[in-house]
DNA sequence: AAATTTATTGAATACAAATTCAATAAAACT
DNA sequence: AGTTTTATTGAATTTGTATTCAATAAATTT
């Protein structure tokens, strides 16, 4: 392995670590001594491959924004509803497998709302997932299988409620996942209000 | 006004600016002269009125805690659905007039979470809406309108649902609530998946 | 194999912010 | 009016922790 190769694996350990720490802890309360323990290196050592803590943290957000944009592309002739529950259903079962999927949901979230440095949150702004779920919320409603309403805040409570579900269950890893179609009913036509 | 009344008055003036600034800059960027300054008094006269940064967060925590009391009491012969979606529907309403109602669900979402003084958290613990919303859902499930599925999931999803909501509206203070029928879409019966 | 670059450590430093404190003013009480 | 209690301040202290640093080891290059 390359010098840098095992630099990269290094990077990576420690960021997953800091992934982990900051979720369980809270960015404030994890030490960088306790990321430091975590990938069993010295603490001093943590300031050869990030320049601070909150370059560590602001790497972990950019990772983040750019796995969100998997969301949303190419749906073919698939129709909305199905599109989005099949979506869901597959970042459950994905997240299921790979843990690190809830703890960056939190953690972006943490990030996005308050309290967490400047730099990090406008790292977490370069997401358009709302924006983009709104067209196929727009093209669900001319077909008549979504509900009539404003599609950016139907699209944003669409997506605030999976932030808030994905929260719960990382917070309680044994928690059974909703079932994708539940979520997806906050949409449909025949849900209630028909304006 | 007595002397009680007067120091009464002035905890209830911190700490309502200590809860916007939590959830404005997040707990641990908030400095206690912040508060302070916001509250118009020197840093010292804060450790006069709260023992400790810590203290002040329990107490907003504890105050949180006995609002969502109010979730749940008698419903006399409303149905389920319609008892939570007149539920939400007020909820709304109220916290549109009363913006600290945001911020507390954030600041109860944060510490309920992570990253905040253990002592916090445990009082954020001490609420059960989750719990009597699913003996609600139960009821709804024997009656049919809601769809089947344990109930205590789908309990935690709503709420889980309702907090990722609130905590958007929160952020932006202007953004439309949304229909409650369409987060009480999620329990109900006809809305996908019917096993 | 000498020289240079990179990895690693643990202790020293710097710093920000919570908390304490001594002193003063105002109010309440006798 | 004098005494005690409460309110208030701003500066001094303490503390916790991120960051720097000087020194050493290991690897890479020449």
């Amino acid at each position: 392995m390359t010098r840098k190769e095992q630099k990269e694996e290094r990077r990576k350990n420690i960021l997953m670590n800091a992934l982990r720490l900051f979720v369980e802890r809270g960015y404030y309360d994890t030490r960088i001594s306790d990321i430091a323990e975590a990938a069993q290196m010295s603490t001093g050592l943590m300031f050869h491959y990030f320049e601070s803590k909150e370059e560590l943290l602001t790497e972990l957000v950019r990772m983040g924004a750019e796995g969100t944009k998997a969301a949303g592309r190419e749906m073919g002739d698939i129709p909305p509803d199905v599109y989005l529950t099949e979506f869901l259903r597959r970042m459950f079962s994905f997240a299921k497998e790979q843990p690190w999927v809830f703890n960056m949901f939190v953690l972006m979230g943490q990030v996005r709302r308050a309290g967490m440095p400047e730099e990090a949150r406008k790292a977490a702004e370069a997401v358009d997932t709302v924006e983009r779920t709104a067209k196929l919320i727009e093209q669900g409603q001319k077909s008549g299988v979504f509900h009539k309403g404003d599609a950016l805040i139907m699209s944003r409570c669409f997506w605030a409620s999976v932030q808030g579900i994905m929260e719960e269950m990382a917070m309680d890893k044994e928690m059974k996942a909703p079932e994708p179609e539940w979520i997806v009913a906050m949409l449909k036509a025949g849900s209630g209000d028909e304006d």
